[in-house]
DNA sequence: CTAACACTGTTAATTATTTCACAATTTTCT
DNA sequence: AGAAAATTGTGAAATAATTAACAGTGTTAG
């Protein structure tokens, strides 16, 4: 299979779950337009996304929703599961962990860290939370390769370290500070207030 | 002002975050170089976008750090400030509620909204949460344009509906389920599971 | 049976974004 | 003062992502 560019990653993750819902709803074949409709996108971007993965339609009856979701499995999710945990458990980490639960078989949400004696020991949602300075130890122990930061912002930099010196291989960084990670572990960054001011400026434009 | 790409509003807003940590530790002045380390892109990229905005430094000084801090908001903020609402008050609506507190004056977090009897009426982290149903009153009232969408998955669509009737400007979605808005409502959608997927897929890439 | 239609799959074109390469200029050093 | 170093600003090139255009092919309708 060739490159898949970073875009398609993430619409073919949107696109499944797109699809499961319709599955839900006893629809068993799909169009290309149909399902641009739904991710707000042109239809031959549909289109391309699943050539990319090599999948093939039929003409006129469109993809079929069931076998279009086990290929993207196949091609998103890794075979054996990898595991995730939340560091971090204030609204946020709570929020995600909760509504994680129980929704990608693949990807499950195995441990929570903090540093609140209060909430060590604790379960949220079912998982169980464990103090940050035990990090390296769980990592190992569990085999969790991905982490979700949700910690306070002065706090990043130096939890981020730990989790690289973990072992962790992925990073999705939820707070607004950017971390710096070495070249062998994938790092996502997110930042909810850029893309809030991101709205308000377009949307001070439409105003003008 | 030429045109000015998506992309670059977004980095406007993180240079501007990171400017303002700067400032708070002393730093007048700073390089190009020195905040495309902390935002992880080339220098090139920063000098292009001040660039577009039409911020010119010093040439071995860099730029005035206060001076573009003040720019960046020119650009991106409007004057009079924006109002924002969080819809759906559960752990996402609270995190963002809490952390925007106080953050951007020009972008204030003014109500809340929830069709839960028991948030209804109360207060969180000093905004008040009003019942879905008097949504339309309070964005006329108040003159809310933005809002950002914190609600339960089923009930996304039904509500981005009544966001837009109430005559909202920008819609920040939260929720997996992507909305229809008209061309004058500007649309940003976020999905959490999209984000971690993407981490997924390349960590599972490293392994192999 | 033929024509019109409705889709897919893909090459080519276009547009958006990033990076390269380097001239210009100030500062520092000798 | 002159040479070396550091840094900005930007045109041009490269890369990435999207869209257009259309050939191919079942399907339906007459």
């Amino acid at each position: 299979m060739k490159h898949i560019p970073h875009k398609t990653i993430e619409r073919l993750s949107q696109y499944r779950r797109a699809l499961l819902l319709c599955l839900s709803k006893g629809k068993d074949h799909i169009f290309s337009h149909e399902i641009a409709k739904i991710q707000h996108i042109t239809p031959v971007q549909v289109r391309r996304d699943l050539m990319l993965i090599g999948y093939t339609g039929t003409l006129r009856k469109g993809y079929k929703i069931q076998e279009l979701i086990e290929l993207i499995g196949e091609i998103i999710d890794s075979k054996e599961g990898q595991k995730v945990a939340i560091v971090g458990i204030g609204n946020l980490g709570r929020a995600i962990i909760k509504y994680f639960k129980n929704k990608r078989p693949k990807l499950a949400i195995v441990a929570a860290f903090d540093s609140d004696p209060k909430k060590i020991g604790k379960k949220f949602s079912g998982v169980t939370c464990y103090n940050i300075s035990d990090m390296p130890k769980e990592i190992k122990n569990q085999n969790i390769t991905i982490a979700i930061m949700t910690v306070p912002d002065d706090r990043t930099i130096e939890i981020a370290d730990l989790l690289v010196k973990s072992g962790i291989k992925g990073i999705l960084n939820f707070t607004p500070r950017p971390i710096n990670v070495p070249d062998n572990v994938f790092l996502e960054e997110y930042d909810m207030t850029t893309s809030i001011e991101k709205v308000a400026f377009y949307v001070k434009d439409v105003q003008a």
